[in-house]
DNA sequence: ACAGACATGTTATATTATAACACATGAAGC
DNA sequence: GCTTCATGTGTTATAATATAACATGTCTGT
């Protein structure tokens, strides 16, 4: 079984640690800052594997500083969706940490378990490439697209046990 | 170039009234109502083939009944939704009326234009199946997806006149 | 010091969606 | 006929998600 899904036992906190660190690595390299805000509110969506909603990491953040406004976690969010460091799962209204690399801009495909609610993004272009199949000689210019795919991991369809 | 959008030209009232009488033709066959207010509702997402809001209609359905509340709305979109006769496109937070058919259970794949603001469904064999493909061993069971590209359609890609 | 750019804070509000309960209507059984 | 039940709709209130507009702070280059 190809592993898609982060296994159950895996090191998480490396897992965190890389994320955070490649984002710092990249944005230097882009010259943009990832403020302790920023990378407060990344930590945060790379709490877990499960898209996390705005007003969830708005919690959080409140936990960490003190009352915090709604505009400041969507304006932190536009900056980490801006530079690929986050994703947003349109049919869930959260968002998830990039896994792939935010280096290749690319709009993200994910799986997303309806039991355990883990996102897995697809580091794959075939459904890209079936799209624009599909597109050939419609005339249609695709600037970005939104592939989520809901079912059960194997984890879940495996296992009903309690979530 | 193949017909992907709805021709500008197209006869648009020949077009909802098709849509209609399939939609009444389905629910008969599976014993459910098009009520007055479901027809009225699945009428005004037909009224073009822009993907539209939960507000709007409510606001267009209140112009021919008198106040009308959310919950109304989105009960009748469920109903619709439930019997495959819109799809949401979850990007927009919108709805659109299926273009492919309802007999056939699908999740819907569209193509939506930043432009003008159309949406196309395709009729997503090849996606559907580049979804299975790539899923292949990883043990994932999938259920209904969300497909959505975002881009210019071919009317606004070659002509850039006004909206 | 100052200007300018950028990041963050603050207040208010817009937009999208649902929970919970009330009432109406029509078919199924007695 | 009446009851009962399921279904559809109405109503009130509120939850959940998101943004506009403006104020303040903080760094950087000059």
């Amino acid at each position: 079984m190809k592993p898609v899904f982060a296994a159950k036992t895996h090191d998480h906190a490396a897992c965190v640690a890389d994320a955070l660190g490649e984002a710092e690595t990249l944005c230097q390299a882009r010259g943009v800052k990832l403020t302790p805000l920023r990378r407060a509110v990344l930590e945060l969506v790379w709490d877990s594997h499960r898209p996390v909603g705005a007003y969830d990491i708005l919690d959080q953040l409140s936990k960490q500083r003190g009352r915090v406004a709604p505009p400041t976690v969507y304006r932190t969010l536009d900056f980490l969706l801006a530079n690929g460091l986050v994703h947003r799962i349109e049919s869930l209204n959260a968002f998830v940490g990039c896994s792939v690399g935010p280096d290749v801009p690319h709009s993200g495909s994910f799986l997303i378990c309806t039991d355990c609610g883990r996102a897995a993004e697809l580091n794959d272009n075939r459904i890209a490439a079936a799209v624009n199949l599909t597109l050939q000689g419609s005339g249609f210019r695709p600037d970005r697209h939104t592939i989520e795919v809901a079912g059960r991991c194997a984890d879940c369809a495996a296992g009903p046990e309690a979530e």
